[in-house]
DNA sequence: TAGATATATGAATAATTATTCATATGTAGT
DNA sequence: ACTACATATGAATAATTATTCATATATCTA
């Protein structure tokens, strides 16, 4: 089962034809891999997230959002940009307010599933060296 | 409602007092915020994608890997650490070869309903100019 | 134990991205 | 139309991170 496939790897000869074949046929486009990390990406950042988890207890205007995370009115503005052009958050105009929301139930599902993950795992971790 | 809440913002009037003390009040601690913004961050490269998707699969060796994905030992490797790192993949031994798979159902999950939503948006922006 | 192979890793470089600063846009009230 | 305010944005800088190259570690076989 261990047999070298082609002799376009030089330094690898525990190669496994059928797995590497397999892969190979069922990987996803590269235009799909890039929209799955990029989406990721979105969530991966601090900034990002606060203001997300803050919009998960309703919608909020830019100036409370800059209030509330204590930032500068650039750095929401421009992480609120992001979150914009990716669908995760909507808007809508009052007056010279511009009020956030979250953009749809997936947000909000990704962001609780992620927290019960992490703190499932912190948890596991701390009582770890038991017995 | 709209009204100064501190003097601590000068450029800042649009507070909603009740908002930003609510908002205060329920943040998340940094370092859970942070924890969570990491957890992403690793879902954040195509290269680790590949790598994920491709032990959606079943259980590869770094060799099988680096085949299948067309990239260098090294950068697979560097790769691999941080998954392992972050609980994504987990590896057996055996005999010289190191065989990684997905450490839990989690990722397998992430994975799949991140694929829905990005599909489901792509699709949803593809017919978005229809009348 | 010596040599070969599979994987891991440190350091340097390259690429990406967040933040800041300065300024622009858009809206409301006078 | 003018002023003030709320938000957005371009450009520069700072910070983070992926990849590469060279080399180290670990395991098997002779």
């Amino acid at each position: 089962m261990k047999e070298k496939i082609t002799d376009f790897c030089e330094i690898c000869t525990c190669v496994h034809k059928d797995v590497v074949e397999r892969v190979k046929k069922e990987s996803l486009s590269e235009e799909l891999i890039y929209d799955i990390a990029d989406f990721f990406k979105v969530f991966g950042d601090s900034t990002r997230i606060k203001i997300l988890y803050a919009l998960l207890g309703g919608e909020m205007c830019v100036g409370d959002l800059v209030e509330s995370l204590n930032m500068t009115q650039s750095a929401v503005s421009h992480q609120l940009r992001v979150l914009r052009q990716n669908d995760l958050v909507k808007f809508r105009k009052e007056g010279k307010a511009v009020i956030y929301s979250l953009d749809d139930e997936h947000v909000n599902l990704l962001l609780q599933q992620s927290m019960c993950h992490i703190i499932h795992k912190k948890g596991a971790d701390l009582y770890e060296e038991r017995d």
